[in-house]
RNA sequence: GCGGAUGUGGUGAAAUUGGUAGACACGCCAGACUUAGGAUCUGGUGCCGUGAGGUGUGUGGGUUCGAGUCCCUCCAUCCGCACCA
């Protein structure tokens, strides 16, 4: 009987879906299990294990080959746990709001729900295709109003909460308010914006108004006027990590700055702890350094430098603004600056400031006004883009003022630059030119000293400008010199001794600074989680909890308003209720928590009702993300996000998978929740996963035609340096190792139909090279394809053969008949011509080694991922048990066991074809018996000088010295020894001999 | 510039602790069977050489009886960050 994959997959897939095969159990039915109906085999003390796969964005295109390498890889993974007896979680679902369904709704009106769905069906059906062990009563999808309800109160949470550095974590903001109501805020040591002292007295007159502004300046998630990321073609912010190059990740659109009221997260609170967890998880050290990069710490001091008096008129501009103290004229005069150098502050000789800084037109002088203003406007201009491409040109002018040095009290000049970024420290720098390239450079070029004050040690070179005249010299090594009380320290040591001082002076402190900016929250689009605010009086409060999910309105078109205000905008009569909750006139409007949609007077607090406006725009991609591996635990609970029962049961994520393109973005965030969740006392881990695999990126393998640019002929690729050609992309799927399917070319296309060729042994072969996959390349390969000429078996095995999980390659299908030969073998082994037949004989010790040795490596390679070697050792195992002939059933049903984690279809027909009656998932993993694999004798390697001349097969008991005399006495050995004696023997007993002479 | 990763046949790759480099496949070559085959089976296949043999894991050096593996130097490719004070 042939094997037939078509006929036995989708037959499997349906016996797996019909009888919920791969159901976690939950942690109440373990509880209740010692009843005898607990169903389905499972044991009853199985220790719980998470394998989790990255949700895709269910888009358009459905997925292509690079998807599934990763989903395999974890399903393997998976169904390996499962035969290891744990119980094992392997859910998946759909991170199903983004900016793509909206974009097709904006161009066709269709309501990105509907978009959404299809889509999804699209990707439920291919990885159906594919036979995951995925449970898929647990799927969760971000924009369903279930699951966002809680996407919605975890950001209430997150607006309940501020961040307090004395305690290290996150606490409800009522604590902080019970503080200011008692002690004002002198005490209070939280993570906040920027905020003047108040008394108790003050705060308890204020008004509910102005204490909801001031707690503003604390709560985790906030509402904020900041310079974001503001892309004019999507109508929206971004965060950061959607910002690269300048422009936006998805579509490439260009990204300005602009000053915008905006939500924001705090994770800048988090930066250390997200530095500090990263000690304790298994993930890759590309991925984690990644992550340190992004949040930039850097250990160092900030020092405050007095702007010199009578250098500006500071105090006239002052008295101008009418309501200033002199507590604040004097905090304005001031230039507080973060060096990560304090033991160089010897060598300073100017200031350089960010354009953008607030005091330069305070303390620019008239004289310097024009040039300042000019230059300030120039740097205006240059896109951020220019700005970062162009770093090379040396700009800047001098504002006429200057400071005071902290130590020497000697004036130095106050310039202003673009090399120093606003949005970095606190847009100062106090310049070391001997210390600093950056520094050095803009000394260079505009003619200011270059004090010398590291002496380095006299076996490194000068550097910069030779013999004699000054350098940069930025390493640590070396001695102070020219700086008064520091001379003579190593730099470690001066570093300290600066601090000291600054300190002690009370003019600077040492400081640890972040480059990772709070994440910005709101984005003005239709298609995602409302945030659960309105506004009173222009003050944000949160939607009760009882009103949630606050759902998406209707709207008549997904496009701002034409005042530019967010889509959300559009829903008509759209406004909250503290009593009824959202409200709206939209017919088709679905109105929170129990409230039917009520008719509605004109536009938003219209019909004399007291509604409020609701906030307008939307969360962004990565809040459902943030959170999505916890609501799988308990996905269908209506009274909690996930029940703490779920989450002591089943803990974090033990196999997290997904690309490591989502370093700085999904993966910080996610890490951030887990942190706040931790803090508030929901979960009692603060990582999200133990260990994260990256699997590589796949990238396009494109073909090429080459045409003679003369004749229009195309030339055969080894022939092509004949002729003048042109190089053109040709459809990958209608070629097969190279050559060129030439009927199938010559249908493609009508201009393509009296194509001529020039062919090398009559083959037209193809060139190639590595692109990116994409459709214009003409080499995207899509599963479906795949699985139907070779099964879905054959895909997951080439799929891991390809190479190491975590590499990138090309996807090439060029080998796959290699595994697809080897599924056919194996399902030989089972059949004598037509009918299936195993024999009840008891195996040889032959064919119990090469059982054995299957179990134990392909155990080993499971374990550290190393999928492909697996395979390999599937191909040897089955060659090997032809070679014997070898049927019996001792052998090859435990081999099916161990062979259905990577190829389960075929495995289960077999399974059940050997009398099973329970699908192979509930089978246990066979042991491994070491005694299989050892020989009696071994084949000794003879080398001479690390040079292997001949085998000697001796017994594996032999001691080393009896290994050395015979092999001695060996003619062979003798011969080649030419009657000399041997200056040495190693004899390694088991592996090698080597004879040196 | 800084950081991370990777360099092995015509191709994808293996070699987990320093112990016969190239397993397992693809492709190619030769043969068998067949009316035929993009089917199946057998044998061969790193390179140079008819051969004995030589040579060979990006380059150059080192440690070692022995190095793809450990150490140093340089080169190339990919990824990330990038005027971060």
């Amino acid at each position: 009987m042939h094997y037939y994959p078509e006929k036995i997959e989708k037959k499997w897939q349906q016996y797996w879906a019909n009888n919920k095969t791969f159901r976690a159990k939950d942690p109440k039915e373990l509880a209740n299990a010692n009843s005898p109906s607990s169903g389905g085999g499972q044991g009853e003390a199985k220790p719980p294990f998470y394998v989790l796969d990255m949700f895709p964005y269910p888009s358009g295109a459905g997925l292509h080959v690079g998807h599934p390498l990763g989903y395999i890889a974890s399903d393997i993974y998976a169904r390996y746990k499962r035969l290891k007896g744990f119980n094992v979680l392997h859910p998946m679902g759909y991170d199903s709001f983004g900016l793509p369904a909206e974009q097709y709704a904006i161009q066709t009106g269709t309501h990105p729900a509907i978009t959404t769905v299809a889509n999804i069906n699209t990707f439920r059906r291919q990885m159906d295709n594919i036979g995951f062990s995925f449970d898929w009563d647990r799927e969760v999808r971000t924009s369903d109003p279930s699951y966002y309800k809680w996407t919605q109160w975890i950001f209430l949470q997150l607006f309940d909460a501020c961040y307090c550095k004395n305690a290290d974590k996150a606490i409800p903001i009522s604590q902080l308010v019970e503080e200011f109501k008692t002690n004002g805020n002198k005490d209070v040591n939280a993570h906040c914006d920027e905020t003047p002292l108040f008394s108790a007295d003050e705060w308890n007159s204020w008004d509910e108004a102005k204490q909801q502004t001031i707690l503003l300046n604390y709560r985790i998630a906030y509402l904020s006027e900041a310079y974001v990321n503001w892309c004019p073609a999507l109508g929206t912010v971004l965060a950061n990590d959607e910002v690269k190059d300048g422009v936006s990740e998805r579509g490439g659109h260009p990204v300005e700055r602009k000053l915008m009221k905006q939500w924001s997260m705090r994770i800048s609170a988090y930066s250390q702890r997200l530095l500090d967890g990263l000690e304790g998880i298994d993930w890759s050290e590309s991925l984690k350094e990644q992550q340190r990069n992004w949040i930039g710490r850097s250990e160092g001091a900030s020092i405050t430098f007095k702007v010199m008096e009578g250098a500006s008129d500071v105090r006239n501009q002052m008295s101008e603004n009418g309501n200033l103290n002199s507590d604040v004229s004097n905090l304005m005069s001031e230039i507080e600056v973060f060096t990560t150098r304090p033991d160089t502050i010897f060598g300073v000789s100017f200031m350089t400031l960010a354009p953008e800084h607030e005091l330069v037109s305070q303390i620019t002088t008239p004289e310097q006004k024009a040039e300042i203003e000019a230059y300030i406007a120039k740097a205006k201009a240059r896109s951020d883009r220019e700005r970062m491409a162009d770093v090379k040109t040396i700009s800047g002018a001098f504002t006429g003022a200057y400071a005071a040095h902290p130590f020497t009290g000697n004036p130095i000049p106050i310039w202003i630059g673009d090399y120093v970024l606003a949005g970095y420290g606190t847009g100062a720098v106090m310049a070391v030119p001997s210390g600093d390239q950056r520094d050095f450079n803009f000394a260079k070029h505009f003619n200011l000293p270059i004090p010398q004050v590291i002496e380095a040690p006299a076996n490194s070179l000068p550097l910069g400008e030779g013999q004699g005249g000054a350098g940069v010299y930025e390493s640590k090594d070396g001695t102070l010199i020219n700086s008064d009380f520091l001379n003579g320290m190593k730099v470690k040591d001066a570093i300290k001794a600066a601090i000291a001082k600054l300190e002690e002076m009370g003019i600077g402190e040492g400081k640890i600074n972040y480059r990772q900016r709070d994440a910005v929250f709101g984005r003005q689009r239709y298609w995602g989680e409302p945030i659960p605010i309105y506004y009173k009086d222009g003050v944000p409060y949160p939607v009760k909890e009882e009103h949630l999910p606050l759902t998406l309105p209707e709207i008549d078109e997904y496009l701002p308003t034409e005042t530019g205000e967010p889509p959300l905008a559009r829903a008509k009569g759209w406004g909250y209720d503290p009593e009824r909750g959202a409200v709206s006139n939209s017919p088709s409007a679905t109105v929170g928590a129990g409230s039917n949609s009520l008719p509605f007077g004109e536009g938003q607090g219209g019909a004399g009702e007291a509604v409020y406006p609701l906030e307008l725009s939307t969360m962004p991609g990565w809040a459902g993300s943030s959170w999505y591996y916890l609501r799988y635990m308990d996905p269908n609970n209506d009274q909690e996000f996930c029940s703490k029962e779920a989450i002591d049961y089943w803990g974090s994520v033990n196999y997290y998978a997904g690309g490591a393109e989502h370093a700085t973005g999904h993966l910080l965030y996610v890490r951030f929740w887990t942190k706040f969740l931790k803090d508030l006392g929901y979960l009692p881990f603060d990582e999200p996963a133990k260990k994260l695999v990256n699997q590589g990126m796949i990238q396009g393998r494109s073909n090429f035609l080459y045409r003679d640019k003369k004749s229009g002929k195309f030339v055969s690729h080894g022939l092509k340096d004949g002729f003048d050609v042109t190089a053109i992309h040709v459809d990958v799927n209608i070629v097969d190792n190279e050559v060129l399917d030439i009927e199938k070319f010559r249908n493609s296309r009508e201009e393509y139909k009296n194509a001529e060729f020039i062919l090398e042994d009559d083959k037209y072969i193809c060139g190639w090279e590595v692109e990116k996959m994409s459709k214009s390349k003409y080499n995207v390969v899509n599963p479906d394809d795949i699985i139907e000429r070779y099964g879905a078996d054959t895909l997951r095995l080439y799929e891991m053969f390809l190479g190491p999980l975590e590499d990138a390659k090309p996807w090439n299908t060029n080998g796959i008949e290699g595994v697809s030969r080897f599924l056919k073998k194996f399902w030989n082994m089972f059949h004598a011509g037509d009918t299936f037949s195993v024999s009840e004989e008891e195996p040889t010790k032959k064919e119990l080694k090469a059982l054995h040795a299957t179990i134990k490596k392909v155990q080993e390679d499971i374990e550290r991922l190393s999928f492909n070697t697996s395979v390999s050792q599937f191909m040897i195992c089955v060659n090997e048990l032809n070679d014997l002939k070898c049927n019996k059933r001792a052998i090859l049903e435990p081999l099916t066991v161990v062979i259905s984690t990577y190829a389960p279809h075929i495995a289960e027909e077999i399974w059940s074809l050997l009398g099973h009656s329970e699908s192979i998932s509930f089978a246990e993993y066979p042991a491994f018996n070491e005694s299989y694999l050892v020989e009696d004798s071994v084949s000794y390697p003879i080398s001479f000088n690390g040079k292997t001349r001949l085998n000697l097969e001796l017994p594996a008991s032999m001691g080393k010295e009896e290994v050395e005399k015979v092999v001695l006495a060996n003619a062979e050995v003798q011969e080649r020894l030419e009657g000399a004696a041997p200056k040495k023997v190693i004899v390694v007993p088991g592996r090698i001999v080597n004879i040196v002479v």
